[in-house]
DNA sequence: CGCGAAGGGCTG
DNA sequence: AGCCCTTCGCGG
C-alpha cells in the first residue's frame, strides 16, 4: 500500500462503516465531514446518502483511511445510539439467520429510530403514576352489589373487574392508554362511588414502593433460591421453571426482579403476544412502578422511541413486553425472564426468523446473565436441555389458589350415536348440565381458520381461486368467496361450475356452523363467538373476554384465541371440538402443541373443588396424547415425544432449516429446487447433515407463484449453512431462468406452513 | 422498428 | 431494497 500524503496530523476517524437495511451484508464506507468530527462513534444512528436515495444506518465501525477508491459523506448523525452488547446480537442474528446485518439491525432497533432525523418529542405520554383510582369499598357483597348496578356499564364493570386482578388500584395514565378504557369510563365508576381517584407521587425508586410480599408456598421458594442462586453467580445460567397453571410462576419471576433491581440491575421479562397484554402486566406496574416498563403493540412508533431511551438511561429497570422487547437496552442486564416460553409467537415470522428465546439465551450468554424460562408445558427442546442438566430446573405442581386439575373425558367420534354430528350427545349433554348448574362453558374448536367452503354434492367440485392451490372460503357478510391468500373474490355459486348441478353445500366445521349448532340445540342460551370474524375490531378480541367475564353469557365458543387470556373463575367445563385437527398436521411438533394447547384450555376448567370438566371429542382416541393428557402426565408424554425425536432424528436431537422458494415458472423452479438439493446433497455428503425434497408445500401455489421447499436436518453448523446459502446465490445467479425465484430462509422453523 | 416488460448490476 | 440501464419479446 501506497504511504499516505496527508501528514498523521490526528487519530480522529474520519470514516465509518455503516450498516444498511438492505439485503446486501456488507457495511458501506462514508466520510465523516469536517462539522461532525468527533460526533460518530460506533452504534450511532446516521443518515446516508446511497444512489439516488437517503437511507439511515448504523455505524459499526471507525477508520482513519478510506478502504474504498470513492466515498460520500454522512449528512446526519442522531441522537439515537445502540449499545454495542445490541450490535453483537444484531451480528449473531445476522449470522445464524442469513440475513444482512442491516437487516438484522432493523429488528433490534426500535421503529421509529429506523429513520436517523427521528427527533424524540417527548409525548408527555409517560408520566405513568401521577393520579391513581383505587377501589372505594372492599367486601365481595359489595362486588356483588354493585355488579348488579353495572349490569348495563359493560365497560365500568370491565374496569371493575381489572381493578380488583390488579389489586385495587391502578394509576388512571395506565388505564387509559395501557387499559385503554375511556375517560367516561374511569368517571363512572367515580360517580358511583365505586371507586376514588387519589394523587400519587411518581414512583421511581424502590424504596417508595411497598413491598406488598404474598407469601410464598415451599416450591416456590425453592424455584426463588434456584434463580438467586443462579443471579448471584453473575454468569450466564439457563433455567426452567415448570409450573402449572396458577402454581405462582409470575411471583418468583416478580421476586427474582426485585432481587435484580435491589441490586442495582435491570431485568427483561417476554410474554406471549395476546391481545391482553396491559391486564397480564398489571402485577409488574404494582410492583415496580414506573421503574418499568411495559411495551405493547398500542404503543405508537414515537411514544417506544422515548421508551427505549428511557431505558438506555436507566430510568425504566424492568421491561415487560413481546418477543421485541428482547432487544431492550436494559442497563446491567441481569436477568431475562421468557414466560411461556413454548410459546410460538416467539417467531419472528418474517425476515430475520428469529426465536426470542433463543435470542434471550445468546444475548444472556454474551452479557453473563441469567436466563429464567418458564411454562405450564415446557417445550420439547427445553425439556431436553433440562434434563440433562444444561438448564438448571426447578417445578411447581402445586396450585396457589388450591384449584384442582380438571377430569379430562376422551369422546370416540367413531361411536355409532356420535358419527357425524358436531356435538356427540356427551359433549351436549354435559354442556346442559353445566349451564343448567349456572356454570359457564368454553367450546374450544382447534382449527386453523374456519375454511367455509361450497362442495356439490354431485361430482364433488370446489371452488378454488384462480391465482393459488386453496378453495375458496364463504364470506357471509357479502356473499361471495375469497381467497385467503390473495384475496380474489367471486360471486357464490349457485350451480356447479363442472357439472351444472345445482346441489351445492357448504363444508367445513366452522365457528359459525357449531354456533347454529348450540344455539338449536340450547334455545336461549346465549353463545358468544370468538373467531377471526368477531375480532376484526382493534378491541374485539377483550370485549369479547369481558363480556363473557361479566357472565351475561354462559357459552364461549371459539378457536385458538379462547385458549389465552383471563381467568375465568365461573367456567365449570371445557368442550373440544375435533382435537384432531391439530394432530394430523404434517409437523413433527403436531403432537406436542396439541397436548400443550389442549392441556392449556383444559386449565380453563380448574376448579377449586374439583368439579370442573374437559371433554375432549376425537376421531382418533387412542392416539398417544389423549392417554397423558388425561393423565394429566406431562412428562410421560414428553418422555415418549423425545424418544420419538431422537430416533427419528428431529429437534432438539437436530437441527432443521427449511428453505423455501417460489418462482413463476413451475418447471424452472422444480430445475433449479433440484439442482440446488443436489449440489447440497454432494457438498454435504458425509457430514451429518441430510438435504431432504424439493416437496412442495401444503399450498403449492399462492398468488401465481409456484413454491417448493428443500429441509436441511441434522447436525447444521454455522457453516453449513453459509455454505448452502452461498449455492443458492451461485445457482441463482449462473443459471438462466432462476432470477425470479424468491427465498424464504427459515432457520429453527417453528411452522411448516407456508 | 417500436415500446413496454423483465433481468442484471450496483449503491460507498 | 430501490433504481437504472440493458435486453428481451412480440405487435405490425
Amino acid at each position: 500500500m501506497r504511504p499516505d500524503p496527508t501528514p498523521a496530523s490526528s487519530n480522529v476517524p474520519r470514516f465509518a462503516r455503516v450498516v444498511l437495511p438492505i439485503p446486501v451484508d456488507q457495511p458501506f464506507t462514508y466520510q465523516i465531514p469536517e462539522g461532525l468530527l468527533g460526533c460518530v462513534s460506533v452504534g450511532c444512528r446516521v443518515a446516508v446518502p446511497f444512489g439516488k436515495r437517503e437511507l439511515s444506518g448504523v455505524v459499526v465501525d471507525l477508520l482513519e483511511q478510506s478502504d474504498v477508491a470513492r466515498t460520500r459523506a454522512i449528512r446526519e448523525v442522531a441522537d439515537a445510539f445502540a449499545a454495542p452488547a445490541l450490535l453483537d446480537l444484531a451480528r449473531w442474528i445476522a449470522s445464524y439467520y442469513g440475513c444482512s446485518r442491516g437487516e438484522a439491525m432493523q429488528s433490534v432497533l426500535p421503529p421509529s429510530m429506523r429513520r436517523a432525523k427521528v427527533k424524540a418529542k417527548p409525548t408527555g405520554l409517560l408520566r405513568i403514576v401521577d393520579e391513581a383510582l383505587r377501589l372505594g369499598g372492599e367486601t365481595s357483597d359489595a362486588f356483588a352489589a354493585v355488579r348488579k348496578s353495572l349490569s348495563r356499564a359493560k365497560r365500568q364493570f370491565a374496569l371493575l373487574t381489572e381493578l380488583v386482578s390488579a389489586g385495587g388500584e391502578a394509576a388512571v395514565p395506565v388505564i387509559l392508554e395501557e387499559w385503554d378504557y375511556a375517560r367516561d369510563v374511569i368517571d363512572g365508576l367515580v360517580s358511583r362511588g365505586i371507586a376514588r381517584i387519589d394523587p400519587v407521587t411518581a414512583v421511581s425508586s424502590l424504596d417508595s414502593l411497598e413491598a406488598r410480599v404474598e407469601k410464598l408456598n415451599p416450591e416456590q421458594e425453592h424455584a426463588l433460591a434456584l434463580v438467586l442462586d443462579g443471579l448471584g453467580a453473575r454468569e450466564f445460567r439457563p433455567m426452567l421453571i415448570h409450573g402449572v397453571t396458577g402454581s405462582g410462576k409470575t411471583e418468583v419471576y416478580l421476586r427474582a426482579a426485585r432481587h435484580v433491581v435491589e441490586a442495582g440491575g435491570g431485568c427483561i421479562v417476554l410474554v406471549p403476544e395476546i391481545g391482553l397484554l396491559p391486564q397480564a402486566t398489571a402485577r409488574y406496574r404494582r410492583a415496580f412502578g414506573d421503574l418499568v416498563a411495559i411495551i405493547h403493540s398500542r404503543l405508537t412508533g414515537p411514544e417506544r422511541f422515548e421508551i427505549w431511551e428511557r431505558i438506555e438511561r436507566g430510568e425504566h429497570r424492568v421491561v415487560v413486553g413481546p418477543r421485541s422487547a428482547v432487544f431492550s437496552p436494559v442497563r446491567d442486564l441481569r436477568l431475562l425472564v421468557v414466560d411461556e416460553e413454548q410459546d410460538d409467537s416467539y417467531k419472528q415470522d418474517d425476515k430475520p426468523r428469529y426465536h426470542a428465546r433463543a435470542v434471550a439465551l445468546v444475548r444472556g450468554k454474551m452479557e453473563k446473565a441469567a436466563v429464567l424460562l418458564g411454562s405450564a408445558t415446557p417445550s420439547a427442546e427445553s425439556m431436553r436441555w433440562a434434563r440433562e442438566g444444561k438448564y438448571a430446573g426447578a417445578r411447581l405442581f402445586e396450585r396457589v389458589a388450591g384449584g384442582v386439575l380438571p377430569a379430562i373425558e376422551i369422546v370416540d367420534m367413531r361411536e355409532p350415536d356420535a358419527r357425524g354430528a358436531v356435538l356427540s350427545p356427551k359433549l351436549s349433554e354435559h354442556i346442559e348440565r353445566t349451564v343448567g348448574a349456572g356454570r359457564q362453558v368454553i367450546v374450544f374448536l382447534n382449527k386453523r381458520g374456519h375454511a367455509r367452503t361450497v362442495q356439490c354434492s354431485a361430482c364433488g367440485w370446489v371452488a378454488m381461486c384462480k391465482n393459488c392451490d386453496v378453495s375458496l372460503t364463504f364470506h357471509r357478510v357479502d356473499d361471495r368467496m375469497k381467497c385467503h391468500l390473495c384475496g380474489f373474490s367471486r360471486a357464490t355459486p349457485r350451480q356447479c361450475d363442472a357439472c351444472k348441478s345445482r346441489l351445492l353445500r357448504y363444508t367445513g366445521v366452522g365457528t359459525q356452523r357449531v354456533e347454529l349448532e348450540l344455539k338449536s340445540m340450547f334455545p336461549g342460551v346465549g353463545v358468544l363467538r370468538m373467531d377471526a370474524d368477531t375480532t376484526s375490531g382493534k378491541e374485539g378480541h377483550r370485549h369479547i373476554l369481558e363480556e363473557f367475564g361479566s357472565g351475561h353469557y354462559p357459552i364461549l365458543l371459539g378457536t385458538q384465541m379462547v385458549t389465552k387470556g383471563h381467568h375465568f373463575p365461573g367456567v365449570g367445563l371445557v368442550g373440544v371440538v375435533s382435537a384432531e385437527e391439530g394432530l394430523n398436521f404434517p409437523d413433527f411438533r403436531s403432537a406436542e402443541r396439541t397436548f400443550q394447547q389442549l392441556t392449556q384450555v383444559a386449565g380453563r376448567a380448574g376448579r377449586a373443588d374439583g368439579s370442573g370438566r374437559v371433554v375432549i371429542q376425537t376421531y382418533t382416541p387412542d392416539h398417544a396424547v389423549f392417554r397423558y393428557l388425561c393423565a394429566h402426565d406431562y412428562d410421560g408424554f414428553m418422555d415418549e415425544e423425545l424418544a420419538l425425536r431422537r430416533q427419528l432424528g428431529y429437534p432438539p436431537y437436530a437441527r432443521i432449516v427449511l428453505a423455501s422458494c417460489s418462482g413463476t415458472d413451475a418447471p424452472a423452479l422444480a430445475a433449479f429446487m433440484e439442482a440446488w438439493a443436489g449440489t447440497l446433497r454432494d457438498d454435504l455428503a458425509g457430514s451429518g447433515v441430510a438435504v431432504l425434497g424439493p416437496s412442495p408445500p401444503l399450498v403449492a401455489r399462492v398468488k401465481n407463484r409456484f413454491r417448493e421447499q428443500i429441509l436441511l436436518k441434522g447436525a447444521i453448523s454455522q457453516s453449513h449453512k453459509d455454505a448452502a446459502l452461498a449455492v443458492f446465490k451461485r445457482l441463482t445467479e449462473s443459471r438462466r431462468g432462476a432470477s425470479g425465484i424468491e427465498l424464504r430462509w427459515d432457520v429453527d422453523p417453528e411452522s411448516f406452513f407456508w
